[in-house]
DNA sequence: TCCACTCAAAGATCATATCATTTACATCAA
DNA sequence: TTGATGTAAATGATATGATCTTTGAGTGGA
């Protein structure tokens, strides 16, 4: 239905048919982060009740949202100015949705892999001065889950097992933001499944530094459990840099021709 | 002029007259940041209307940046629903403010100090092997600078300084995320100083510690460079942990009687 | 007891009008 | 020529009222 402008090879973020504002402020969100919009453009609001043929208050319910997501900034008489990224929440989760979905995937990919990086190891220590009894418990259960998981080669399973994992140990952490984190990485670690960039068998390796994770942390052993997720993100971030130093050239499409599968 | 409910200690974030949109925004984000309107408490647009004497079209706009935020689900037949801060987009610099703003300033003032002690030591080893010459020179010559302020007592100016010297930093990371990280620790940090909560005279050994990892990311050595920034991160965190437990009981109205002032 | 139907409440969307601000341009005086 | 100043048009901001759509609750029959 949509044949007109080749470039976007961005699916849709939203289901099917979710709402005017829902559709609008998608399409509109994809443009921006993909560069079809790029900093410095101007809209205005007829053009856009033009374009997406809706009423003046879904565009104007749409613009106030990229607003406040320092997407576009509204001035009089002018119009509608698309600004540079560097005003923009890129920790909104949305924000990661699109950037996910658009040709920025690598870069996004890299910010996100090596913000946790920083941040599960120190994550890891407070957790282990922090957590209570049974979820310390019931971390090391998960950890045994994944190994069951990874032996058995149950590639979905082990996903979101590994997840729940991560999230486990950030929530234990006591500070809502890093939980809050974990639902980014969440959203890169299924978008890179959903993108087919998933050569994940996990390693021998991660399996045990995961459950090395969990003991030193029941344990309430602060440093031991830093240094385990120092491991184990060590780990992550090379199987991710191996993923863009591979595609790093074609930007184009990159997940078509995977010649490996 | 609104000495109605005298339960908000916060004052407006909006300058004074920045648009009805804008006002009702900041009201309704406050209110609900500070717990007065608590999760699971139903709104309905036209309610909000004849409260705040808005047309309809502010209210929405209102509804749906909130909705965006996470503050808020709207349903039909039912109403606005307060969510759950669990859902909230913690990392929205306006919550920040709201939320420093707000009896939760004290768990805004921790989260991001530990997010910043997770983030800053990784960021400046990142620095380590991704800044440029001219680059690494201005932070080096930052150093200098911060040490001129702290020995001069002037403490609006260190703050700048100090602001400005993290930043680069994270700039110099190459990571774009843990530049708006800044952002929120800037809005931490002048927050405090707004707040009164600032006994803030550098000592030495900061002093000496900013210069520390400005070198060593000049001459590119990271482990050393994270090093640094991790007793940084030590010194920054024991102050703030000073202040919390200082004020952790009288949550009521924190910034009236400091006592030694 | 339980399923299907009906109705009304509330948000979603639309259409139109008016207000307010700001930029561009023209006008006029020095 | 230049600079100040006033004026008009463009565009977002706000207001208003109507209609559409969804959905929860009540109601009645099997």
């Amino acid at each position: 239905m949509e044949p007109s402008s080749s470039e976007v090879a961005a699916a849709p973020t939203v289901p099917a048919e979710a709402g005017l504002h829902a559709r609008v402020l998608d399409h509109l969100g994809t443009a921006i982060c993909g560069g079809e919009l790029a900093p410095g453009a101007i809209l205005n609001i007829d053009e856009l009740v033009d374009r997406y043929a809706v009423s003046r208050s879904v565009v104007r319910e749409v613009l106030r949202v990229l607003a406040s997501i320092g997407f576009i900034e509204a001035r009089r008489r002018v119009g509608v100015m698309i600004l540079p990224a560097s005003e923009w929440n890129v920790f909104d989760p949305q924000v990661i949705r699109w950037r996910l979905a658009s040709a920025g995937r690598m870069a996004q990919l890299r910010s996100i892999t090596e913000l946790r990086t920083a941040v599960e190891p120190h994550a890891a220590y407070l957790a282990a001065g922090r957590i209570g009894h049974d979820e310390a418990s019931d971390l090391v259960g998960l950890a045994a889950k994944m190994w069951a998981a990874g032996e058995a080669g149950d590639e979905e399973r082990f996903l979101h097992l590994d997840i729940e994992f991560h999230r486990r140990v950030l929530l234990a952490s006591g500070n809502e933001m890093f939980v809050r984190l974990q639902d980014l990485v969440a959203e890169v670690l299924t978008g890179r499944h959903k993108h087919h960039l998933m050569p994940h068998h996990p390693h021998e390796q991660a399996l045990q530094m995961h459950a090395d994770v969990a003991q030193a942390i029941q344990r309430r052993d602060g440093a031991r459990a830093r240094q385990a997720m120092v491991q184990l993100m060590e780990q992550a971030f090379g199987e991710m840099k191996s993923l863009w130093e591979q595609i790093s050239v074609p930007e184009q499409s990159a997940d078509r021709g995977s010649a490996t599968r």
